[in-house]
DNA sequence: ACCTGAACACCGTTCAAGT
DNA sequence: ACCTGAACACCGTTCAAGT
């Protein structure tokens, strides 16, 4: 007779996000997981193919939480201008980093032997911030608007993260001064 | 009587920067070092506090390749303006992110637990850019920015290596065309 | 003074044996 | 059908013993 299920595939992601936050991407351990979800290393390759595929599924469980703290911006209502709604897209995405650097890093500086997040997640999750970007430069250029934005955006996020900022100043107000000047660039576009 | 050594510390690094390149980051194993320069393991102890401090050195050396291949576009004598300097030195930047992408993660998207290289170092390797950067913008908005400038393209180029680009599109041109625009953006910086 | 084999604790992963 | 202990190959690292 088969036993009950005593864990779960979400379960173990979870457990997997916690350990990153907590004691790196080193301290995700099959065992380390294992003994969070309450079952030895064995019973994990049921739900998970390998470490990898844990990884990885980490990683894209980051991602829906991130698409769903920054979904909203798309919407118009939120507020008329379009500027302002990246403003606070970013600011959210920022937040998200503080908040879990360790699934911020997961998301967009994967180890490069994890293969990444599938594409398509990356495409579903940053639909709002194309939205915002076709209303602020137009359709015709808002795919490469928002290139340029998620680059910078999370090129200096990685810097910051990465403790790059010594030399002081007020990186509130850099990233603030950073982006006004970006969507100024990107505006006159057509 | 001391036998003459085996090996160096520096050609340890260099074996360590030749496994990143051929086999990722994980290939980069003490015992798989050691046999590159004909030694065991245990031997690498003598040279190099531990692996930590392997994978530091390593992203170190990666930095000072990376800054000399750089250097020069701080000299006025290559072309009078600095925006086509600039725009060589980002050419170069990810010409070696593309060369070395290994080296280059190292360097840029270290893995968290080995804390980076010494912040020292990379003020040393960004002198040029911060050069051209003031003959651009004026000495009292360079590190401004030069950060902003640094914070897009590495953003743009971990993009790239993620193979975050898969909708097509000309990537080079993106990345010129990318560039051409933050230095339009920040010039009237008075 | 450097180098080594042996040893230790710890990984990821497989698999036969249990329920 | 899920779970487990035992086992395997492989890590990083230490250390006593060699030269």
């Amino acid at each position: 007779m088969p036993t009950p299920d005593r864990t779960s595939q979400a379960e173990i992601v979870a457990a997997a996000l916690a350990l990153v936050e907590s004691d790196g991407l080193a301290g995700v351990t099959m065992s380390a997981v294992a003994q969070r979800v309450g079952v030895r290393a064995p019973s994990l390759y049921k739900r998970v193919r390998d470490r990898d595929h844990l990884i990885r599924l980490a990683a894209e469980s980051a991602l829906a939480d991130l698409a769903a703290r920054i979904a909203d911006h798309a919407d118009p209502a939120r507020h008329p201008d379009p500027a302002e709604r990246l403003t606070a897209l970013a600011a959210d995405l920022r937040a998200f980093a503080r908040d879990r650097p360790g699934s911020y890093r997961l998301v967009f500086a994967p180890p490069a032997e994890i293969a990444g997040v599938d594409p398509g997640a990356f495409a579903r999750a940053s639909a709002p911030l194309l939205a915002v970007a076709a209303e602020l430069v137009g359709e015709e250029d808002a795919l490469e608007a928002a290139r340029t934005l998620t680059a910078w955006a999370t090129g200096f996020i990685a810097m910051e993260l990465a403790g790059s900022f010594q030399l002081g100043g007020d990186v509130d107000r850099a990233f603030k001064y950073g982006l006004t000047r970006l969507v100024t660039a990107l505006r006159p576009a057509s």
